[in-house]
DNA sequence: GGCTCACCTTACCATGTGGTAAGGTGTCTG
DNA sequence: CAGACACCTTACCACATGGTAAGGTGAGCC
């Protein structure tokens, strides 16, 4: 396949994906918006499935990449956690495109049993945990304990991220530019007191 | 309408639509699922959006209701705002059927003009902004920022609610078990140092 | 008794769905 | 030149979708 064909293609159900979800996207959408026909889709990828397993395969070795260039960015774990989650957040399109396909992503595969999708976030998960136990006075916690402080950021982060839609709908677009203003130093707060109780302790 | 076979109704609607989404269901499997017809269903509400907004509409009730339960419950500010928190957090099936709904709703509600659906978010939020202000020595800080505070606690939490078909899927039952039972005391710190990272200015 | 009305039924329909079948065109390779 | 193959087309299909039409049953009310 042409591989300006399948970026764009990959790139158009992605963003499609992300808006709609799995059910609310059709192929025949995708391929008018590709501007060819149903079959045409059909003939790179046999099913919807396919398709969007591979728009996850994507988004997954991206993720890999960045997460391993965010680990040589810095020697102190501490500003290397920052740096990381400052990442995550970032109020990008694309970035706040692929949290909305991940988030549904979560939602989704409780019913059905692709716990292959499930394998992305294995790796970068455990990748987290071993990033939080590496910040100094932190090695004794349990992976569970790590997981969770990981986590709970992870679910401030992409929470905010999904949210903007509603939020300027509610207190307004200059509302929610303040609160774009605010939200990495709180974030940053938000991490560093995490460490800092479990380092007291 | 016969007040029980309207819960039942909307009992059946909220829990397939928490975890299907909204266009992952039909009225048929609904109907199917109540144990009578489709069309039923449709002389009690007479399009699908109409049924989904009952379910909506009546989340936001029990919220309101809640909320101001939580807010009678003690009159230190703190001690107040972990309960709600932890009143959020709690595990159970219904609660985390909802949050798996209303986090569907923020990703959906992007596309669809649906502003009114918007609002029982609004009450929910404002309130909630009221409760961080009235946290000793947090009295200054701007709605915007309250806001930030309050919503990167419920980021947390609702992310890890609809996350453990996931987890369990990655880490196992027991590693699961074990991150439920930290979770809540995690939760505490979270807040409690969010706090203070506010006073210490 | 006759009327309304809430609540339910079966029949039906236009539209959209994911997917198959079969075929056409150009390009690259032996 | 012949064949393979990537890439696209139109035609078609069985099925599910949300919703309409029309009618039936039983309880309450005058």
């Amino acid at each position: 396949m042409q591989t300006d064909t399948k970026h764009r293609l990959l790139n158009t159900s992605e963003a499609l994906f992300a808006e709609r979800g799995f059910y609310g996207v059709s192929i025949a959408a995708i391929a008018k918006e590709m501007g060819f026909s149903k079959q045409a889709l059909l003939h790179h990828y046999p099913t919807k499935e396919k398709l969007y397993g591979a728009v996850l395969q994507r988004i997954s070795d991206d993720f890999l990449e960045q997460q391993l260039e965010a680990e040589q960015a810095s020697h102190d774990p501490l500003k290397r956690l920052k740096t990381f989650y400052l990442g995550l957040a970032k109020p990008s399109p694309e970035n706040v495109q692929r949290t909305r396909l991940l988030m549904r992503e979560l939602l989704d595969n409780n019913g059905r049993a692709n716990s292959a999708e499930n394998w992305y976030l294995k790796g970068f998960l455990t990748r987290i945990i071993q990033m939080v136990k590496a910040v100094e006075g932190l090695s004794e916690l349990s992976d569970e304990q790590a997981l969770i402080t990981a986590y709970q950021w992870l679910g401030a982060v992409n929470y905010f991220l999904i949210s903007p839609p509603t939020l300027s709908g509610i207190f307004g677009e200059a509302a929610l530019e303040q609160m774009h203003r605010d939200f990495n130093t709180q974030l940053f707060g938000l991490i560093e007191s995490g460490i800092d109780a479990h380092q007291r302790k």
